[in-house]
Formats: C-alpha cells, structure tokens, sequence
RNA sequence: GCCCCCGUAGCUCAGUGGACAGAGCAAUGGACUUCUAAUCCAUCGGUCGGAGGUUCGAAUCCUCCCGGGGGCGCCA
C-alpha cells in the first residue's frame, strides 16, 4: 500500500543524506508515517526530523530539508515539503490518484487483502455462552465482533478456525438438567416446583414441551426419582441447536462446536493437562483441594482446579482447553473474545498456557464491556434469571441484522455500550447503517442506468478525475488497506463501521457536486470508473463486517 | 483494600506521542424541473474529569486525586 512506500521513501532519503554527510550516521528509529490531520499539511506525513533532532544534533528543521533533497521520485508523489517544527510532508500526485481506480477494480474483491498472516493458523473463540439459556445482546456484541474479525484476519492471509466452546459440564448444566426435569413432570400434570436457584425462563417450557413432542413421557419416572442423564443432554443439544440458529440470524457461522465435556475423557486434554502440570510442579493440595500454584509463576494468587468435592472447576476445564488449542492442535495465535466480566481470568488462563507447553504470549484475550440495553431511558434488566428475558433473537428481528451488526461494532470494545431497542427500531436516518447502504444503493443505480444506456468506463481517461469531491473520494477508497491492517494489528473491529461511514460520507458529497451521466462522454467513462471503484470498495467494507450491500433502498 | 476498563461538544462515541481536538445524532437556517433528498451545505457547540510531572511537542506517557463500570483462592 502507498503509505508503506512513503515510509520507504523516507528510509531511503535518510540513508542518503547520511551517506552524502548531511546528517550523522546513526541507527534510525522506527518511522513513524501518518495522516496530518489537516489537508495542508499533506496526505501522508513523517515526523522523523522530530524524533533524530538529538541524535543528529541538528535543528529539526535542517534535519527535515536535509531529507527533503534526497527523497527518491515516485510516481505517486507529486511534491514533498518541510513544515515547522520539523515535519516532512508528502502530496499524492492527483493523476497518479486518479489511476488507482483502474487497480481498485482489477483487485475486486480481493482488495485490501494482504499476506501478512499467510501460513498461520490461528483460532478464534467467540461468545461460548452457557448452553443453559438463549443468547442474550451482550453476547452479541462478541458475535459481532469475533465473526467480524475473522473475516478481516483471512484477508489478512491467516488461516482462520472460528469455534464457539459449549460448556456442557459443570454445576450450572447440572441446574439446568434439573430445571428441564421439573418442566417436563409439570406437562404431565405434576405439581414439582424449578429448583430454587433453576432457570425460571419460559424457554425452559418449551425445550420441556418438543422433547415430550418427540419422546412423550419416555423421560418420566416415579415421583420423588432424579431425571435420567439423557434428559439433560437432550435440553443441551436442544439448547445449543437454539443458539447457532440464533447465532446465524446474526450472521455469525462456527467451523466448529467444542464440547467442554469431551476434555474431560479418560486419558484426553483435561488428565493430560493434570499430569503435565504435576510433573513440572504446578500443582499444590491445600485444604482438600487442588490448586495450580500460578502464584510461583508470578501471578498475585494461585487458583483452584479440582475442588474440595473432587469437581474440576471451570478454570481446569479452560486449561485443557487451550492445552488442546495450542498444543494438541497446534494453532500458532489464538484468540479469545470475551465480556469484560472474566477479565480476572486472563492473566491466569495465559500463566496456565505456558505452563502446559504453550506460549501465553501468543493468546490474545480481547475483553469487550458489557451491553447496556435499553428502551429510551429505561434500564431492561438481561440476566437469565430474571423475569423479563431479551434475547439476541429478539434484538435481531426487531432490527435486522445489519443495523444490529453495525451497532455493535461501532463503539471500541473497551467502551460499555447501550444498546437502546426504541433507537435501533427506528429505522430513520438517525441509523447510520441505512445511510452506508444508500450509498452503495446510489451507486448501483447509477451504473445499472448506464448499462442500460450503454455507458461503460471502458477506457476511461481517469486523469480527468480532478475535482475536488473526486479526488476526496480518491483518497477515501486508498485507505481501506490501512483500515484493515491497523484492525489486524490492533483488534480493534470498531474502525471498520467509522471508516465505512466516511467512505459513504465522501460518496454522498460526490454524487451533490459531481453528475456522472452526461453528455461528456470522456468524463463519463472516467466517473463511471470511479463508481465503479467506490462499489468495490463500500461492498468489501461491508462484506467483511457481514453487513449487506443492497442494489436498491 | 488491591487489580482491569472507562471519563473528550447537549447525547452516542472516534482520536492513545505530533501541527489549530473530530464525526454522527440533536438544535438552528438553507438546497430537489437534474443519475435515489434514506442526500447535501452552513451555523451553533469542548477548562479533553482534576492537579502535578516527563518531552521539542501531552486528550494520548508517569504519579496522585475524583467519578462510573467490572473483577479479586474452591461461580462460570
């Protein structure tokens, strides 16, 4: 991408002057090349001079002149200029600008991609909610964002494994199989109460009601007896099938569904992992309970793994866990996407990943706040045990799933969120969804409009794009790689919906200024091209945050 | 008490070492006989929570304080 070439441009210029001994010779910095924030000052900018002034011992400003005369040509730049206090500043030449649209489209929808993670494998974890209720919308904001940073990492070139980890053992499936077993004797007129801290949900009833549709009173047995473990698996399954069809209403699809409970086989992950940090002596018995002593391997304390009453916690669990990611199947990175609630878990689960045999370094656990829902004003409670029970499902078919995608990934996923159901059900202007579609929506019209009238930009003259609305948008349609790579590097899903708004926002100003279809057949052809590059580039923002690209609005 | 996240325009939030702090919405005033007005233009609006410090340069880094949220050895 261009900005890289300028950063090679400013290498270059540096190890010139020093060779013609204008400046010192000195290991240079890292080069550090922005976008001023003001037109004036250029499209891209390196603050080198700034940052060398005392190693040079030189004033700044020399430092930037002394650069500025061996700075290579390049095609894409026009000029480079020296501002105080010491910055140099570089102008994209404005038919090299033009030019790009031809390349733009050649790529298609490949474009932005890159191969900065070819040959990786990494694994991404995502929601992994308890299988005892339906997704909720705070769950959907790790949906949003881990579905959306898979897509952007395979276009980075890693080979990206998505998988949701369906914790099917413990306590709370325990509760929840006893809950169903009440449910289920109620259908056939027996007064049982739910356990006292069961799901009291309605969903309950229902997964209660299709397995007596399927199984009538098979699970039934005399009063007073526990339900058979095969009850409980079925409410799981039944569970788990709800939420991947949730899930998909968002648009989020795993490669893979992990059972917590297959770790726990004889001789798998989870004996493995006990075995391995035994042997290394990570291991501590006090007072009846197993414990891993993270506190040897610096962290503030050590955590339980097997519990007084011989139950394996949930930490245990997520140790075999990763012990299988990393090791068993070898991923190079992993990440886990998780509410900011386990934030206490993330330096322990990275301590346990070493200790196992992997490389808690190359773990990267991305917290996200939680979800405020709202209606207007008011607080809607989420939790699972209370009365009223806002699904994602919900959510989603109140407002689609582009307008529920691009709200959750507007914000950063350090900043708690409402979520507010009467502003997201409007569909008014106020959505900024609507307003990023009815530019791609515009666009195609147009184009469609040409064909129809024969119009092609089939060798458009793209130089005659000089206006200052065209080249504005020019400059919009060359950042979408640096977009995705800064989101690659940083895991920050939240600057796509920005960037993409932007994007539409300089469409929008084009289309006021600029009138495509005219009787100027060279400038036809050449903003045609221009459309034509837009498209692509609005489709593939919008397709790697799943969001559709509509024709028509 | 300790740890993590957050505090920026009326509201929701970007910006986390660069040049005079931005966007959307809201408010106010304009623009459609023209390829979609779900659009555009203009105006209004900020002691960047507070105080010190580091730096050529701080919303950004460090220290302390205030406020909100989350977490802290056998819940997940």
């Amino acid at each position: 991408m261009i900005r890289d070439d300028v950063q090679r441009l400013v290498v270059e210029a540096l190890t010139a002057a020093q060779q013609a001994g204008e400046i010192p010779l000195f290991a240079p910095p890292e080069i550090q090349v922005e976008h001023p924030a003001r037109a004036e000052h250029g499209d891209y900018s390196a603050n080198l001079p700034l940052r060398i002034q005392g190693l040079a011992r030189m004033k700044a400003l020399e430092v930037a002149e002394a650069l500025r005369r061996h700075v290579p040509s390049h095609p894409a730049v026009a000029e480079v200029r020296v501002a105080p206090p010491g910055f140099l500043n570089f102008y994209l030449d404005a038919t090299w600008l033009a030019s790009q649209v031809t390349a733009i489209v050649a790529e298609g929808a490949a474009y932005a991609g890159s191969s900065s993670g070819a040959g990786q494998r990494l694994q991404i974890e995502y929601v992994s909610a308890n299988p005892t209720g339906p997704v909720h919308v705070g769950n959907g904001r790790g949906a949003a964002i881990g579905s959306t940073l898979a897509r952007v990492l395979r276009a980075a070139g890693y080979e990206v494994e998505e998988e949701y980890y369906v914790n099917d053992a413990g306590t709370q499936v325990a509760v929840f199989a006893r809950t169903l077993y009440a449910r289920y004797q109620q259908l056939f007129g027996r007064t049982v109460e739910i356990p006292e801290n069961g799901y009291p949900g309605e969903y309950m009833v229902q997964i209660a009601e299709q397995i007596r549709e399927r199984h009538a009173d098979r699970f039934l047995r005399p009063v007073g007896e526990e339900a058979s473990p095969e009850l409980g698996e079925l409410g799981i399954q039944l569970m788990v099938d709800q939420i991947r069809d949730d899930l998909e209403l968002l648009r989020v699809q795993y490669d893979r569904w992990f059972s917590e409970r297959s770790l726990q086989t004889e001789g798998g992950p989870y004996s493995e992992v006990m075995r391995i940090l035994e042997e290394r002596g990570h291991i501590v018995r006090r007072e009846g309970a197993v414990w891993f002593a993270s506190s040897q391997l610096g962290e503030s304390k050590d955590n339980v793994l097997i519990r007084s009453d011989g139950v394996p916690t949930y930490f245990a669990s997520d140790v075999a866990y990763h012990y299988d990611k990393f090791v068993l199947r070898g991923f190079d990175r992993v990440i886990d996407i998780w509410g900011a609630d386990h934030q206490g878990h993330v330096s322990r689960v990275k301590a346990a990943v070493t200790a196992v045999g992997g490389d808690g370094d190359h773990l990267d656990v991305l917290l996200y706040q939680l979800v405020t829902l709202k209606r207007g004003t008011e607080v809607v409670p989420l939790s699972k045990r209370a009365g009223e029970i806002v699904t994602l499902r919900d959510v989603v078919s109140e407002v689609g799933a582009d307008a529920a995608r691009f709200f959750f990934l507007s914000p950063s996923a350090g900043s708690t969120m409402d979520f507010d159901l009467e502003l997201a059900t409007r569909q008014s202007d106020e959505n900024p969804v609507y307003y990023v579609q009815y530019a791609h929506a515009r666009i195609s019209s147009i184009l469609s409009r040409a064909a129809s009238e024969e119009l092609s930009s089939e060798g458009a003259e793209t130089s005659l794009l000089t206006h200052d609305a065209e080249q504005a948008l020019l400059r919009k349609l060359l950042l979408l790689p640096e977009v995705v790579e800064q989101v690659v590097s940083s895991l920050e899903t939240h600057h796509l919906p920005a960037y993409a708004q932007s994007l539409a926002q300089s469409f929008h100003v084009f289309y006021t200024q600029c009138r495509v279809i005219t009787d100027d057949v060279p400038l036809t052809k050449a903003r045609l091209a221009l459309l034509e590059a837009t498209r692509t580039v609005l489709a593939r923002t919008l397709e790697l945050m799943s969001i559709s690209a509509p024709e028509q609005m």
